[in-house]
DNA sequence: AGTAACTCGTACACACGTGTTCGACAAGAG
DNA sequence: CTCTTGTCGAACACGTGTGTACGAGTTACT
């Protein structure tokens, strides 16, 4: 009857180190098994299919997480001025966090449907959307081209960039500003 | 005594049925098994080991030889005059074996050390780099960003075009002038 | 025609990952 | 303090893929 409403704190804590352990570890090996996560976490292989059912599950809990994380970050980025300055400061902002998770990424397309993938990123990339939509709208942007492919381009080139670093031809230092030079040309109304 | 130099009709009708299998089933699932590709090659699981000692030396065999044939019919490419028209010329021949191979790189990466990769990709790009250097001698594109730079965004757009298209959002038809448009608006060089 | 090369199916050994069950034990909540 | 909740390790069942071994049958060279 007394039914506990909250988890107990001790379940907390471990759902805490498990989701915290699977960002990292997914983040450094796309598919790294439930033995090693929970092993990175500090807690058995059985607590973790206790809190969550599959490791699909845990994979979407880990991706909503850093997401999440991510995302709050980024709403106090400035989009407001000319478009061309927003989106520098949008993508010095973005650069850090798809470089540090795209391996998490290659996790969950692997487990999730493509379907929850876009929800997941609905959020962040609804702001871009709107950022890019209004860059064209003053003439900044170029029209010929649709504004999803102008955004697949940018997520491309932040993917590309971090491929760039693992192979050791780019500095983390320079990415931000390459892709912004770069992308701010593509994005350039051709003359 | 009597040595074989050369391998037996039979055997090489069979090499010839795998590898042409590799690069189908590969092309379809990134992590196709040994049995699924024997099965499409209409032969014997055993009788792949009796070629390929790995799955591994399979897959680099499979991928060097759709290397090899692509690169065959870009070498017919005409990469002289204006190198903003020779580029767009490029990349039309380009695309289309990115785009259906896309899937064979990423069994390739999965089981190959990056360096193999590379030297894979050797030949088709030096070409594309030595299109870009002319470019930059000339003044038509752009010299504040690497040349390996600018080469990996062509990468990155082409992948990324392939994406676009695996989702829905974009036609294969489309690709190339979106590609070619991109490309060459983020090459030219910043005013 | 004879011989060596090749192919086939089945079967085996092995490694690895997933998800579940069990019983003993610790830790939080009332 | 007591009882519920959570944790732990070990073990099990299951599936999947890799690579090897064997024996019998077939195909191509000479």
């Amino acid at each position: 009857m007394t039914a506990t409403p909250t988890k107990r704190a001790d379940a907390q804590r471990s759902i805490e180190a498990i989701l915290e352990a699977a960002i990292s570890a997914l983040g450094r090996n796309s598919d790294a098994s439930v033995s090693e996560i929970a092993k990175a976490a500090g807690v058995g292989r059985v607590t973790v299919y206790g809190h969550f059912p599959n490791r699909a599950d845990l994979v979407e809990a880990a991706m909503r997480r850093a997401i999440d994380d991510g995302h709050s970050g980024l709403e106090a980025v400035d989009l407001s001025g000319d478009p061309r300055d927003a989106l520098a400061r949008l993508i010095d902002s973005s650069w850090q966090l798809v470089n540090q998770s795209r391996s998490l990424l290659i996790a969950a397309q692997d487990v999730l449907p493509p379907r929850k993938i876009r929800e997941l990123h609905a959020g962040p990339a609804e702001r871009m959307e709107r950022l890019v939509e209004r860059g064209r709208d003053e003439g900044v942007f170029r029209t010929d081209l649709s504004t999803a492919w102008l955004v697949a381009v940018l997520h491309s080139v932040m993917h590309g960039a971090a491929d760039e670093i693992a192979a050791g031809r780019l500095t983390a230092d320079e990415a931000a500003g390459h892709i912004t030079a770069t992308v701010l040309a593509a994005f350039t109304p051709p003359s």
